[in-house]
DNA sequence: CATAGTACGTA
DNA sequence: CGTACGTACTATGA
């Protein structure tokens, strides 16, 4: 047995990494003597759906605060049995996004999720509920490392970050290459993994205790792991991919590319992705350049854009190329490659699900499948994604959600008696200013985003008076808005945070006291998908669901039920706030997630 | 290799 | 007083 030792800010930590079959008595014995312990593994990569195809488990870890096991589960299945028999035997895990490690363990160890996610704490869960806020929002963060630099140790922080990099460095190779190659018994690699079972478990002590006792109240802990629970389940079933229309649009996307590009480096630019390249070049034509990016640190006046808007508003035919070739390269790679990288030895393609990310706390799809940017005009994109043999694609969204949640919490009367009656809100808005509807429906929007005449004159391109003139007549027409948004700011300014409806504590930038309302509702909005979602998998939903994306979900659905089990998920899913009911529709498409966008019904 | 900055897709 | 994300890319400094 090999014995490692680190300190956390002055307390030991006493690593033994098992060597040999002989040191499993010791670690079994560890385990009987403990009721909970922090748990990690090291895998070969993040691909833990490719476990045919090379992923495996390394290592796997467990401990406390001050004394971890390190298992060499590699070396084989003595050493595998006993993390099994661990993982089973031990009454609670605590991990930090303990779902990756549950799909390492249910890939590669066979142990179900559902066997070991409702005894899973996840101090990534937790962390959220304490401060959702990143690292450059001038929050804790939400990643290990950057938890443990905030919370318990600085300077261990700055080594484990660099820790990886430095063996990659050590092994003449990448960071994301290293997992696979490194020694298994490293030592530098040991101690790295080592420690974060200790991390994690000093991590929930400390963070437990922290959870504003509202929350825990509500009971946002249970809820909060039992959704990623949930959107654990959706990211292990995938979604099926049709590989010959991805591969298809693929070659089509390169062609237009390669298309473009000629025709821009005709006029002497060489890389259209380049803006420096693009302002020479059109500067060298004589083309007046005005509009200009943001001002930031480094450029205090901003820089030239080069924008679509900006180079179509050129109409020159080297800025129509660039347009063109910039966005089929971007498509291609961001929408089709991404989909066929990324998928399993059976077509499928795995979605990492974040379900608590944002500082609103809505979720986050990213990874092979980035579901919430799919271009949403047509099926395009999705037609590359495919509901099971025989079943065909539904999705269910709610209508109006933000709108209405506004409504039912700020009581304003006209607003909620628009919604209680099926009126049309933006004709409404509309009216009163004496705009037409889009304009009214972009003064609401804007409303529940915190913005003001300002960006409604930009993005209406209207002028000062009449953004001025529609945003007054918005605050006259629904007074109950102002007044709640008003209240919302005020507790701001006064506490640094805003509390939604859910018993959540969302801060506020000092000063963006503003942006309090957005918060209300789009965090409080995001607890009614997330309700949503959890009532669906109790009524047994969960091999159905596919996707999230904020107030819609994406279903495959058995194409003779595919009816009756649409109308029982819309069912399920509307849901009355303060009253004013959420509805939610659904549409049943072909097979494919595309064919629902071109029904001819279809509201996309 | 990491960070800042630009751009663009969505709710 | 325009919210919240993820991804691709260039430029720059180490």
């Amino acid at each position: 047995m090999l014995r490692l030792s680190y300190k956390i800010k002055g307390s030991p930590v006493d690593i033994r990494v098992v060597e040999a079959e002989a040191d499993l008595r010791a670690f079994e014995d560890w385990i009987s003597r403990h009721q909970i312990a922090g748990f990690d593994t090291e895998t070969t990569g993040l691909n833990w759906w490719d476990s045919d195809r090379g992923f495996r488990i390394r290592l796997a870890q467990f401990g406390n605060g001050s004394e971890t096991w390190v298992i060499p589960v590699e070396l084989g299945h003595a050493f595998e049995d006993a993390v099994r028999t661990a993982l089973r035997r031990l009454r609670w895990l605590v991990a930090h996004n303990g779902t990756f490690d549950l799909h390492a363990v249910e890939a590669c160890l066979h142990i179900p999720m559902e066997e070991l996610a409702p005894k899973t704490w996840d101090t990534s869960l937790l962390a959220h509920l304490v401060d959702p806020r990143g690292v450059k929002e001038f929050g804790p963060g939400l990643k290990l490392e950057e938890l443990v630099r905030f919370y318990l140790d600085q300077k261990a922080a700055d080594e484990v970050k660099g820790s990886m990099t430095a063996i990659a460095k050590r092994y003449k190779t990448t960071k994301d290459k290293i997992w696979a190659l490194v020694d298994l018994f490293d030592e530098e690699y040991l101690l790295y993994a080592g420690m974060d079972p200790a991390w994690a478990y000093r991590l929930f002590q400390l963070l437990y205790k922290i959870v504003p006792w509202r929350s825990k109240e509500r009971g946002l802990i249970g809820w909060e792991h039992r959704l990623a629970h949930v959107t654990a389940k959706m990211e292990r079933t995938g979604y099926l991919i049709d590989v010959g229309y991805a591969e298809m649009r693929c070659a089509e996307l390169s062609a237009e590319q390669e298309k473009w590009e000629t025709v821009a480096k005709s006029f002497g630019v060489e890389n259209p992705n380049s803006g420096q390249q693009l302002v020479e070049a059109f500067e060298a034509l004589g083309v007046k350049l005005t509009k200009r990016t943001k001002p930031s640190k480094n450029h205090p006046n901003g820089q030239l854009a080069m924008d679509d808007d900006v180079l179509s508003g050129l109409n020159h035919p080297m800025a129509d190329a660039v347009i063109k070739s910039r966005k089929a390269g971007k498509w291609r790679k961001t929408w089709f490659e991404r989909a066929l990288n990324g998928r399993d030895s059976e077509d499928r393609v795995h979605a990492s699900i974040n379900s608590l990310q944002a500082r609103t706390s809505r979720m986050s799809i990213s990874g092979s499948i980035p579901a919430q940017t799919f271009p949403s005009g047509d099926g395009y994109v999705r037609h590359t994604f495919l509901a099971e043999e025989g079943h065909v694609t539904a999705t269910v969204d709610f209508a109006n959600m933000e709108l209405r949640y506004l409504a039912a919490f700020s009581r304003d009367p006209t607003m909620l008696r628009a919604f209680l009656n099926g009126e049309d809100l933006h004709q409404i808005t509309a009216d009163a200013a004496g705009v037409i509807r889009k304009v009214g429906k972009m003064a609401n929007f804007l409303t529940v985003f915190g913005g003001g005449w300002a960006a409604l004159m930009e993005q209406a391109n209207v002028d000062e008076e009449t953004a001025r003139r529609v945003l007054q007549a918005f605050n006259e027409t629904y007074p109950g808005v102002g007044a709640f948004g008003k209240s919302l700011a005020e507790e701001a300014k006064r506490t640094g945070y805003v509390w939604t409806a859910t018993g959540r504590r969302l801060p506020v930038d000092p000063g963006k006291w503003f942006r309090a309302l957005n918060y209300f509702i789009q965090g409080g909005s995001r607890d009614v998908t997330a309700r949503a979602i959890l009532k669906l998998s109790e009524a047994g939903f969960d091999d159905f669901m596919r996707l999230p994306i904020h107030d819609e979900l994406i279903f495959s659905f058995p194409e003779k039920e595919a009816c009756e089990m649409a109308r029982e998920a819309v069912r399920i899913m509307q849901f009355p706030v303060q009253g004013l009911l959420i509805p939610a529709d659904a549409e049943i498409g072909r097979r494919s997630w595309g064919s629902v966008l071109e029904l001819e019904e279809s509201k996309h």
